[in-house]
RNA sequence: GGUCCUUUGGCCGAGUGGCUAGGCAAAGCUCUGCAAAAGCUUCUACAGCGGUUCGAAUCCGCUAGGGACCUCCA
């Protein structure tokens, strides 16, 4: 259980994960702000966040898995700019907020259900937390370290540098900040241009708004992560992940503020994941440049030449590491499919092997076969130990697609593994592929009636071939192949089919 | 401007001080009624220049390109 090596952002190195109560894990992710409809850029964290919350319950953690959904909106702070992100598209919309709340939401939950990812155990909404956010700025304030003004709450970051260290995780040093932070208008409110806002003022048209010590506003952005994460996971918890661009300012305030309510830093293990680029620049709003996940999965974009399956973009992401960044293009997407085609249809041939094995006494199979399954496969716990290497594992899955297609064809006998052996690759090809990396199959080759039809034609087309009536069974095949569906030829003369 | 990261073969990408990932594409071969699939084989890279070392793509320095953050951002 000990053997998972987790790079943490705050040490910049590869540290053992040692969670702070023995045998469970608690972990808080950035969830997404419903304002808007998800792009390609979101489906990494929570793909990744994904594979490491199931990987942690494959090595035996109890794990709790916290994702927030952000139905507040994050208010921008300065000048006539400052009003809540959420409320003012409402406005655009003519929509009630919790409307386009609920909207995106819907479309959310939609999309990471494409992804296959499990849902988090607990998904709390800022909205839900107002009290709690409420509680721990009077907290911070009681403390000292934070000032009331007009009707909004500030955090006093210079204050907070004097005895903690304010930027430990970003890197940041405070003067420099000072300094370089950019001089916009409608900051005269704060002391310093560094301090952020935990709770703000609401101007009359702000429609999301509630009560508070100060006055009718709504709560700052980072207050609420740190709310929840304390309320669900306690002051000090293992994992908070992310993307990386919110290192800074978000998570380097959000250890400023739980320290403060908490007397301790909140995270033992930060962790964050790279970005999508497109053209080799990072895929968000603000270069318009993103891919919406609805049009990704229609095609309906003028970047992309078809629609692709959720299955491959999951593929496309888990085959880079997570720290690394991941260019998008049309031509990666189509690799990727056709790498998840190949690999997959190799662990659909070992599951028919394995169930034709179950006949096959155990012989000894073919000792230089027998040992290059298990040098790859020892090899699968080593690589997600070593902070969740996806990409290592599926490469060492290719290294064995020969192996088992070799021994479906007949091209190598069966017997060239045990049956233990055979047994035993299947199932770690289950487990990891299936169980940790969340992939499944991009065919949907379930439906009864379909496989009976399929059966009926491919016996057909078996006399006709039989009987050298080729017009038949290339008529048979080849409208087929209109439908997308792809008929091959086996050793034997059975058949297999799969849909494009 | 400040801080940090990055540069791998046609493309995407893993990784390590010495044992030349993997995928896609391309070419050849085998199999096959034909095709597809599959299998086998080929293409052998680590921005440039210096340095450390028995040995560097991997460590250090410089140069050049790209990027992220410093503002909402996954």
């Amino acid at each position: 259980m000990n053997n998972l090596h987790v790079y943490n952002s705050l040490s910049r190195t590869k540290e053992v994960f040692t969670p702070v109560t023995e045998g469970h894990a608690g972990m808080y992710v950035c969830g997404p702000t419903v304002s808007g409809e998800s792009h390609l850029g979101h489906a990494r964290p929570y793909v990744t966040f994904d594979v490491i919350y199931r990987y942690l319950m494959h090595l035996g953690y109890k794990v709790r898995y916290v994702r927030n959904i952000t139905d507040a909106g994050h208010f921008e702070e300065e000048g006539r700019a400052a009003e809540d992100k959420i409320s003012k598209k409402a406005i655009l919309e003519k929509l009630e907020p919790m409307e386009l709340v609920q909207k995106y939401t819907n479309l959310f939950h939609w999309a990471m259900q494409q992804f296959n990812t499990l849902p988090p155990s607990i998904e709390p909404t800022a909205t839900g937390h107002i009290v709690e956010q409420i509680g721990m700025i009077e907290t911070i304030i009681k403390a000292g370290f934070a000032y009331v003004v007009n009707g909004s709450v500030y955090f006093d970051v210079k204050k907070y540098a004097a005895s903690y260290d304010y930027g430990k995780l970003s890197g940041r040093v405070i003067d420099d900040l000072l300094e370089t932070t950019r001089d916009l208008e409608g900051q005269e409110e704060k002391r310093d241009k560094t301090d952020f806002a935990l709770w703000k003022n609401a101007a009359p048209e702000h429609i999301m708004r509630w009560q508070s010590p100060w006055g009718i506003g709504f709560p700052g952005w980072h207050i609420e992560c740190s709310a929840m994460a304390t309320k669900y996971l306690g002051s000090r918890f293992d994992i908070h992940g992310g993307g990386m661009d919110l290192l800074f300012p978000h998570h380097e305030s959000e250890i400023a503020q739980s320290t403060i309510c908490n007397h301790e830093a909140p995270v033992r293990y930060w962790i964050h994941n790279n970005m999508i680029t497109i053209n080799g620049r990072k895929m968000g709003k603000s270069y318009n440049n993103v891919i919406k996940l609805t049009e990704l999965f229609s095609g309906n974009h003028p970047l992309l030449g078809k629609a692709y399956h959720p299955m491959t973009i999951r593929f496309f992401i888990l085959q880079t590491h997570y720290r690394s960044t991941l260019d998008f293009s049309n031509d990666a997407l189509l690799a990727a499919e056709k790498g998840l085609k190949r690999l997959w249809e190799a662990y659909e041939n070992l599951k028919k092997l394995k169930t034709e094995a179950v006949e096959l006494s155990n012989e000894p199979g073919d000792p230089e076969q027998e040992a290059r399954v298990v040098k790859f496969l020892s090899a699968f716990p080593q690589f997600m130990n070593d902070d969740f290497s996806t990409a290592r594992v599926l490469a060492s899955m290719f290294e064995l697609a020969p192996l088992i297609n070799s021994m479906k064809d007949k091209i190598i006998p069966v017997t060239s593994l045990s049956k233990n052996t055979l047994e035993q690759l299947h199932n770690e090809f289950k487990i990891y592929l299936e169980d940790i990396l969340g992939l499944k199959g991009i065919n949907d080759a379930d439906n009864e009636k379909l496989q009976g039809i399929m059966q009926l034609l491919m016996d057909i087309r078996k006399v006709a071939k039989g009987k050298k009536d080729f017009v038949t069974s290339d008529k048979i095949r080849n409208q087929l192949l209109e439908l997308g569906i792809l008929l091959k030829d086996e050793k034997g003369g059975e058949m297999s089919w799969t849909i494009d």
